[in-house]
Order: C-alpha cells, then structure tokens, then sequence
DNA sequence: ACAAAAGTGTTGTTTTTACACCCATGA
DNA sequence: TCATGGGTGTAAAAACAACACTTTTGT
C-alpha cells in the first residue's frame, strides 16, 4: 500500500509533468494457444481492476505516450498499439473524482483515448508498476469488475477488433515470427469465438497475399508437422492502408 | 478584424469555461447534385483557412462538444458527426502557440479530436462566426492551404470515409430524405473517384436492405422518371452497428 | 496399424461482373 | 422520332461453402 505522503508527492510531480484532462488507456489483448486474454492492473489503494492507463507529458506525442504508458505500467515493450476510440463523457472518472476530492492531479476531469494491441501473451512478462499490486493476464470469459468505465473501453475496443478483421489484416504483432496455419486460424477463431473451416481459412487468407509460406515445418508436434509461415511485411502494411476487401 | 481587446476578453474566458489542451476539429463533407465539398472557414485575424473547430466545456461530453462547435461556428444544426481520429503531435499548434505567445489560452499545446460529417450542402447555410470573415464549402479539387495541420486532418477523414464506404452505410445524413437510385449512385461515385455500374450498383445497395422503395417517381427531369427511395433508418441503424458484409 | 492433425482437391452454389435490351420523356 | 436516362434481365466468371481423400507422425 502507498502512503498517503507517496501518493501527495506523486500528484504534486503529475501536475508538472502531464497534461490536464487527457489520459490513455490501453486494451491488450493477449493471445497463446488458442486463449485469448486481456491484461490488467489491480490497484495497490483500491479494490478494482483497471485497463494500463496513464498520462500525457507535456511535450510527449500521443502515440509515444501510449507506447510509454503501456511500458511503464506492465513492462510491455515494443508492440504496436492503435488508437480506436476516444471516451470523453464528463462522468466516466466521477468515482475518482470524488475518491481524490481536494486540489490534486485525480480530482480533474480527463478525456481518455484508447489504444489496443494484440500479443503474444507467452511471450510476454507483464510487471505491476509501483501503483499496482498485480499486473496479469485475464481470460475474457473470467473478467473480474472493472473501474470506471474501462468495461465500456474494453467492449469497445473488442467490436472494433471484429469489425476490423474483416477488412483489415491482423495478427502481426500478436503471432511470433513464424507460426503454422493451424495457429492463426485459432486466433481468428477466438477472436470471432466461432469455428471456420480449416481449408477455407486457408485459402483466403493466402490469397491475401500476406503470408510467406516456408520450406521448414514445425517438428516435434504429435502428427503430421505444419508448414511455417511468417508475415510479409510489405504487403501486410499496404493491406493496412488498402484494406482486405475493396468493396466497391 | 476583431480588436486586441476583444480576442483578450475571449481568451480570459475560455480559460474558465473550456477544458486546457483539448480541443475539437470537424470535417463536414457537403455533397449536391454529383459535386462534393468541405465546410472551411477564413479567419479573420489570419490569412488562413481552417476547418471548423473549437473547445470541449468543463461539464460537457465531447459528442455534444462537437455538435455545440459545428453549430457555434457554422449554423449547421442537427447532423450526425462521427468521431474519427485524434491528432496529438505536440507541434501540430506551433504556428499558433508562436503567434499567441503570451499567457493565453491559444499558447497552450492541444490535441484534437477528429469528427466528420456528410451533409446535402443545398439544404445548408453556412454562417460565419465572430472569428471568421468567411464561411463556406470549397470544392475538393480547389482546396485553399490549410492552417496547422488541418490538411493532414482532412485527408484522414477522407481515407476514412472512403473505408466505411466499404462497410458500413452511408448517405442517411447526405441524402435528401427521398432520393433517386442515380442521385445516391452519384454520391458514391464521388467519394470514390470513379465510375460505377448502374445495374449492379442498384442490385447491391438493395440487398443491403437498408433502402425502402417508394411508389412515386422524380417526374420532370427529362427522360424516364425515376423512383424515389428513402433510407430505412431501422436497418440503416443495425447496419451501422454491425457492418454491411458479415466477413468470415 | 491406428488415431489425430495437416496437406490438397472437388463440386455445387452463390455472388460478381459485364453486358443487352426495353421503356419513358422532352426536344 | 430520336437521343438520353432509367428500369430490368441474363450469361459467364469468380468466389465461397461444404465436403473427401491422402499424407504424416507418435503411440
């Protein structure tokens, strides 16, 4: 638990270093094995879990600030976080505003921005910051409460990751470096929480053209070994401007 | 020109009533008989065009924010705006905070909160605010420079727009309320750039159900009249929620 | 040799695309 | 009556869905 006198000194540095009024919170989503999860704080003063969030220092790009703010607060570093939704009721920070009453950094209204990003969770060492008391990978269908209105953000950034899916390409920053078939078709799979056709799937997403397939397989498995495939970066960039599917 | 005065008077306001560092920048797409344009706005006090846009209130959701500046700054009323992108480069203001210099509410750093709209710009009359000596809808290929980087924030609606064409409906707040089948083809084509099938335009748009067809036609243009068609705001709406193509 | 996972192929159906033809209207 | 815009239809191509069969591997 932190003092009285650490969490005083911390609002009286917060005024100088951040931004009024704006904050971050990010939505990691988490995958390995066919398990999808989101990472999550549990806070050292209080009972509730939170999405990692935090500030924006004053000379700070919002983009590297979110990247910072995930780092800081869960370790997490170098992934690729997309800004999908901002949150800006004046009501959505009340229970902090009258929790930190008086003239300190909390007690301010703030207008958050979220970010998402999909990982590899295995590959991932999530750290509780000094505000934390537990800093850990969640199972989506194990959620516990959440704070403020970060159940909302959660939501949303979940219907924008689906929606996304079908014109967008993902699973670059989630997958590792090479992968099998079979893998990434779980990812969808949880993703949408439904079963595709194992054959299908992989005639679409070839014909996407941002997959290289190599020679190698993965030994060791039970059974026949997969092929490994690895993302081609250049194309799967262009699909991320292009998108999937052109439409019209 | 507004007085030295006056804009000071202005500022010593919206220090009090509007929230530091944030602020609100609307792209309104006006689209009438094949031709589209975007709402700008000619400052009085700067040779400059910008996009209209302003200040969240302390107490007020940023949706609200958004429609309250859209109306303050150009009488548009009742449209629906959609959030589209944050700009939160700390330079993205540097040629205000350097003309603003000084301990005023224009020197301060602020992110902004993207909203676009589409409007039938016939049915619109845009008026200039107090700040503005003009107000008015520019033609997309005969632009004016931008001022700060409201260029970058226009381009990116119009990616945008031209993304969700693809997946999500459009027009509801573009159209007329009763409409022929070329009008809203036109529409289409000019947010796209290029040229569509009559035919299959028409055999798609339907069976996306999202279209009543109304028993009159448009009688007096030459030729064969055409029916009219009105948006099915049911459908249109669930639409809206869960995208025009189901994906995987 | 067998079960389970993965590779590859086929077939019928639906959706898209690229057209052709007919109708209505004003000049 | 003719040029033009608009309504409707259709055949070929492409894409998709559903399914079967073969190959590999550990037990």
């Amino acid at each position: 638990m932190l003092t009285k006198q650490e969490l005083e000194e911390f609002w009286a540095e917060a005024n100088k270093v951040y931004l009024d009024h704006i904050s971050i919170d990010c939505v990691v989503f988490g995958f390995h094995g066919g398990q999808m999860k989101v990472l999550m704080l549990k806070s050292k003063n209080e009972e509730a879990w939170y999405l990692p969030g935090g500030f924006v220092q004053h000379n700070e790009p919002i983009e590297t600030a979110a990247d910072r703010i995930l780092n800081d607060r869960t370790g997490i570093e170098e992934i690729f976080l997309q800004q999908f939704h901002v949150f800006g009721d004046p009501d959505r920070t009340k229970i902090h505003n009258e929790m930190y009453q008086g003239n300190n950094f909390f007690a301010q209204r703030f207008i958050s921005i979220g970010y998402y990003a999909l990982v590899d969770f295995f590959i991932v060492n999530p750290t509780p910051d000094t505000f934390s008391e537990v800093c850990t990978w969640r199972d989506l269908d194990d959620l516990p409460p959440f704070q403020l209105d970060h159940e909302r953000i959660f939501r949303t950034a979940l219907d924008t990751l689906r929606l996304q899916l079908s014109y967008q390409p993902i699973g670059y920053n989630l997958m590792p470096k090479e992968f099998t078939m079979p893998e990434l078709q779980k990812l969808y799979e949880t993703i949408l929480g439904k079963k595709l056709d194992r054959r299908n799937f992989q005639r679409r997403i070839l014909a996407f053209g941002i997959l290289d397939k190599l020679p190698q397989t993965r030994k060791g498995g039970a059974h026949k070994a997969p092929y490994l495939y690895s993302f081609n970066l250049e194309n799967y960039q262009a699909a991320l401007k292009e998108g999937l599917k052109s439409g019209w």
